[in-house]
DNA sequence: CCGTGATGTAAAGTGTACTTTACATCAGCC
DNA sequence: GGCTGATGTAAAGTACACTTTACATCACGG
């Protein structure tokens, strides 16, 4: 499942470390969304669109 | 994190076996998400969203 | 009654989300 | 050149999402 985390991330001018912190989960959980390693759980998706002020529809890209 | 499945399901009128099988996920997972034993991944998330024609956000409830 | 369908519980196993720690690379700066 | 910050990889451990199998309960129709 896409994601545009790194893009959002980079737009509001956050570090990895930033990001983590914000949503209460470690840097590395970070990078292995933003590289794909794996999906995040529901809660976390919540945080991450919370925290960029979207929907999960706008952030993950749901591709069929 | 709370979720409107159970509703969502009985409007339809669809039992929990065939939830599952439109979703593609086994029985017991439709019962421990109903139950609130624990929250679904991502992608069944977005799979539930769809098969009810709804959003991520309006089948899952953010209790902040 | 008895059978059937819908819902539920339990347990054991597999895979994945997430953590912590440690180290590598690379760019920019002084 | 050496320091620092940002990004990345790797590995080991924990917690949780999900599966399969098996069995219990309860409502309903015949």
């Amino acid at each position: 499942m896409k994601n545009r985390i790194t893009e959002l991330r980079g737009e509001r001018d956050w570090t990895q470390a930033d990001l983590a912190q914000r949503i209460s989960v470690s840097r590395q959980t970070i990078i292995a969304i933003e590289k794909g390693k794996f999906d995040p759980s529901l809660p976390v998706a919540f945080r991450l669109a919370k925290v960029f002020g979207l929907t999960i529809e706008e952030v993950f890209l749901d591709e069929q």
